[in-house]
DNA sequence: TAACAAAAATAGGCGAGGCTAACAATGTCC
DNA sequence: GGACATTGTTAGCCTCGCCTATTTTTGTTA
């Protein structure tokens, strides 16, 4: 995808999502925020600058060339997209929404990804973020209930009508 | 998960797959099955050797120890979840939904494991596998044209049952 | 401005998982 | 049973991403 290691990618990461709430990103922001030790950091980082990703004078400030800025920009859109799915479909909380989607947004291809989308934008169309299957889904899954449309599809109009107003 | 490496995981992972349709596994089976040198097969084996998941004698076959055979099948059996996850919703072909699935079944959560079951079983009772929504979204995919249950929600009970029988 | 605190960089080490080249064991076939 | 091909192992090296200990630079403050 991006020729990156899994572990670039998050560095690359960490430093868009620090440059956009603090402006400034030393060392020791992103040792903290990858929970790492500050010479790790500085040999990670020297990586991304010889690849052209990542700008910092000597003892300065770490930031993202506009290529870096780019890519970081893609991956962190990606993982955003994993996270909606996770909560939204899956009911996941937001932290462990995001922590899958932190692991995961390193491997999932192209295809799939464009499919993570459709089928958020599909969410979107066909009942406004939520149609009813959905909270059929949600509802299954907290009560192990089978959903109603179970019925609907085996009986009667009669009660497939009444099964959409569920 | 496991205490052990994305890397190990598919090590143990090919080793039961070949396991089943080879009977015997070799470390030349398990090197050209990953893409890697023999040495390579032989330095990692010797660690799940050392954490009593493999059996092998000099210059022997290579097997699983009961453990070993255990967690290799629960790791299959997260990645076979997965695919079919990426099939028969996101419309994958094989190939890619086992490329996605071999990728990022090591690192999905506990939960987020549940919910994917908890989806394809979903699909299973509401729909026998393929509910209505479930067609619609594919059509989306293929062809971008909003689905039907859009105007559904949007018109009259009437054309909520004509939605339903499309 | 000199001293000290904080942050970054360097030096050097480690384990995992790759590799090649060389060597040892095994199996097969005349 | 000896020769040779196949396969597994060992030795030794590399890169990546991590670490600790130490040094260098920068910033602050008396």
């Amino acid at each position: 995808m991006s020729n990156l290691s899994a572990r670039s990618e998050d560095y690359l990461k960490a430093i868009f999502k620090l440059q956009e709430e603090k402006k400034v990103v030393r060392v020791k922001d992103l040792a903290q925020c990858l929970d790492v030790r500050s010479p790790t950091v500085v040999g990670v980082i020297s990586g991304l600058k010889e690849s052209g990703l990542v700008d910092q004078e000597h003892y300065g400030y770490i930031s993202l060339t506009s290529e870096g800025d780019a890519l970081a920009r893609s991956l962190v859109q990606n993982e955003d997209i994993l996270r909606s799915f996770f909560e939204e479909v899956f009911s996941l909380d937001s932290e462990e929404a995001g922590l899958n989607a932190c692991n995961i947004e390193h491997y999932i291809t192209p295809t799939c990804r464009e499919r993570l989308v459709s089928f958020i934008k599909f969410l979107e169309i066909c009942g406004r973020g939520s149609p009813k299957w959905l909270g059929h889904f949600r509802h299954f899954v907290l009560t192990g209930e089978p959903p109603p449309c179970d019925r609907c599809s085996e009986i009667l109009p009669v009660d497939e009508k009444a099964c959409e107003k569920d």
